[in-house]
DNA sequence: AGGTAGGCGGTTTTT
DNA sequence: CCGCCTACCT
């Protein structure tokens, strides 16, 4: 390991020897160096098994990157179910004792899409019949798991929370996802918390297999993770943890920043300060700087730029009119600077933001790529056809077999379907379970039953294929045997045709997938626990993402569109108007800043369309924090406005415009 | 059982 | 404004 490549500091925290350790790294200073450094340095200098180290991140790109670092410092391709998110290490976890949780080990992960259909029929079961809408039940049941408050602890959940009947839903609730051997998210933690801690001898074999802890992004933990990993830590307390207070932005979601704020005390245990920077220039340091010394709720430090290479250059604020004026500005700037060595990031607040900015940009001809995003493994389509497989290889789904069962039409309707699912529950027993049960008693309809046996026989020999057959094969057999996609390719609706030919492009989209994995339950973890946009344009396209997804990224060219009152900070931190959301809201913003490398640009725009009426808004208070900053006047821009107009219809014709010249090189190059 | 028209609600952010 | 749900029609 190249230990003369870390700066002092880093090196401390590198070689710490034993016990508990803060390393509290600024943006750009090194953060991901120190903790892959670190895992190599206990396996190679304090000579532990790297199977006994827990290395646990937030994100799963987060955990790939130190996997793939680690592998080639180590030279040795090491596989360990302990280095991941919190989320993919535990279902392992659960996956190895789900027993003790009256789960099979082939539970299927639920998406929030299927929490909510779940939830809405257990909301319906229990007359609830109030205006409130299912996504709040399911908000509040994930902040009671992340509280740690189980099913049957009435007395807490009331304390907790004052949603009516959200106890009894939430009891239902889980009693449905056991029924059909399923887990939400929350459940993959407060299962293996409900293990660990009611098992003294299970805890106390893994207490003394592990020997080290390392967390990432530290500042992001809730009460459960912090638990969680508390439970596994032995007296040794090899616990080193590497955040940065100042960017938490995850509170939504239940992290406790206090969780960083009070490890020092909690721990009794040094804390190393990374703030040398090596990303950004200083001004760019200064402007993050300014932002963030507003707030209160901090541990405090100072980041000074330590990369002379960057040229220092003034940060610009331009502003707008319109939304369409802006993103027309931000493709049109891109374009001019555009070019293969320089990488560019557009950060926007709202998922909303990006559709004006994305389409300026395919008016320009830019390569673009949308980071995050809609899911490909929650797309109709994959999802119809995971549950055939989904079904085959667990007959307790009944969510699974709810979407298929009349998918392609089979002429099964509500009333057949209600037959099925009320024979269900009066025997306690899974929805495919009671329709081959009323087959073989022969309590059907004789042309209900011609409708459902070949749907039966479908979902039986797929069963019979897995494992006798490649996955692959396996997923095409479903596509083409369900009679799935010769009902995508029947579609006589022409608009409908062509948005079909986009579905049966990702349907072998999901058989590449599938081609990846060699047994049927690892693929459905990967399917539930990984966040993965399949379409990947490689090279140096310009990334469009939120600013959450931007945590960790850099950028030669940043753009910060949107920076109104209302959009950011967010309308919603606007209505709770305490400081607590607005300095979360300011960390945003210090994330955002932090991503560039020398050229930083804000825009705001005074009107902006939303849901069919123009909004008019303010510029963003945040920008008036930063001492460093012009803002450009209105009059430019309009006649600027213009100029760009025109030059959008010469890129629509058929010239050869320097941008569809870029894009074609772009395309000619990726071609496969 | 299936198709369609009109009403209504919804936008942070992600594992 | 768009996409989903419901009610009503075939």
């Amino acid at each position: 390991m190249d230990l003369h490549l870390l700066n002092k500091e880093q090196k401390i925290a590198v070689e710490h020897q034993n016990g508990p350790l803060l390393v509290l790294s600024g943006a750009g200073t090194g953060k991901t160096r120190v903790l892959t450094s670190r895992f190599v340095y206990i396996v190679k200098n304090l000579n532990i098994d790297f199977h006994k180290i827990i290395a646990v991140t937030f994100t799963n790109k987060a955990a790939n990157e130190i996997k793939e670092r680690v592998n080639k410092e180590l030279q040795h391709n090491i596989d360990s179910p302990w280095i991941g998110t919190f989320h993919s290490i535990f279902a392992k976890f659960l996956r190895k004792h789900s027993q003790l949780v009256k789960l099979k080990y082939n539970f299927n992960i639920l998406d929030t899409d299927d929490q909510k259909k779940l939830l809405k029929q257990v909301i319906d079961f229990c007359k609830i019949d109030n205006d409130v809408n299912e996504s709040i039940y399911l908000n509040e049941i994930q902040n009671l798991k992340d509280q740690k408050i189980l099913s049957n602890e009435k007395s807490k959940i009331s304390k907790f929370s004052s949603i009516e009947g959200i106890s009894d839903v939430y009891k239902l609730y889980q009693e449905r996802l056991l029924e059909i051997n399923s887990v939400d998210f929350g459940d993959i933690l407060l299962h293996s918390y409900q293990i660990l801690s009611n098992n003294e001898e299970l805890r106390n074999t893994y207490l003394s297999y592990i020997d080290h802890i390392l967390i990432d992004e530290f500042q992001d933990t809730n009460l459960i993770q912090y638990d969680l990993i508390k439970l596994l830590l032995n007296k040794k307390r090899n616990l080193f943890c590497v955040g940065d207070d100042d960017q938490s932005i995850y509170a939504w979601r239940g992290a406790k920043i206090e969780n960083i704020i009070n490890f020092p005390k909690e721990f009794d245990c040094p804390v190393v300060r990374l703030t040398k920077n090596y990303r950004s220039n200083s001004a760019i340091l200064e402007a993050a700087s300014s932002i963030i010394s507003n707030n209160k709720n901090r541990l405090g430090k100072e980041l000074i730029s330590f990369n002379n290479k960057i040229p220092d250059q003034k940060i610009s604020v331009k502003s707008f009119y319109s939304q369409e004026e802006e993103s027309l500005w931000v493709a049109e700037s891109v374009s001019r600077k555009f070019n293969e060595n320089n990488s560019f990031g557009v950060l926007v607040r709202l998922t909303a933001q990006m559709r004006s900015i994305e389409d300026k940009f395919i008016k320009f001809a830019l390569p673009y790529e949308i980071v995050g995003g809609p899911r490909f493994f929650e797309r109709k389509e994959i999802k119809d056809v995971l549950s055939y497989l989904k079904l085959a290889n667990s007959k307790q789904d009944d969510l699974a077999f709810e979407r298929i069962i009349n998918l392609p039409r089979r002429g099964i309707g509500d009333q057949s379907l209600k037959i099925i699912i009320d024979n269900a529950r009066s025997n306690r027993i899974s929805f495919l379970q009671s329709l081959e049960e009323l087959i073989n008693a022969n309590r059907l309809a004789p042309s209900l039953i011609s409708k459902t046996q070949p749907f039966l026989d479908i979902i039986k020999k797929t069963k019979d294929l897995i494992n006798k057959t490649s996955l692959e094969d396996l997923g095409i057999f479903v596509i083409e045997e369900s009679g799935y996609l010769k009902m995508l390719e029947n579609e006589k609706n022409k608009l409908k045709k062509i948005e079909n030919e986009s579905r049966i492009d990702n349907l072998k989209e999901l058989v590449n997938a599938l081609a990846e994995f060699e047994n049927l339950n690892e693929f459905l973890e990967h399917v539930g626990l990984v966040n993965e946009n399949q379409k990947k344009i490689r090279g140096n396209s310009i990334k469009l993402m939120t600013l959450h997804a931007a945590k960790g990224l850099e950028f030669d060219h940043v753009y910060l569109p949107g920076w109104e009152e209302g959009v950011f900070p967010s309308s919603r931190a606007l209505e709770q108007n305490t400081s607590k959301s607005l300095e979360e809201e300011r960390r945003l913003a210090y994330v955002g800043i932090t991503r560039a490398k020398y050229d930083l640009n804000f825009s705001y725009a005074s009107s902006r369309f939303t849901y069919g009426i123009n909004n008019y808004s303010l510029p963003s208070r945040f920008l008036s924090e930063i001492n460093n900053i012009e803002i450009e006047s209105n009059n430019l821009i309009n006649n600027q406005s213009s100029k760009i107009k025109n030059k959008i219809s010469i890129s629509n014709s058929t010239a050869l415009t320097p941008g569809k010249k870029r894009m074609m090189e772009f395309l000619n190059k990726h071609k496969k």
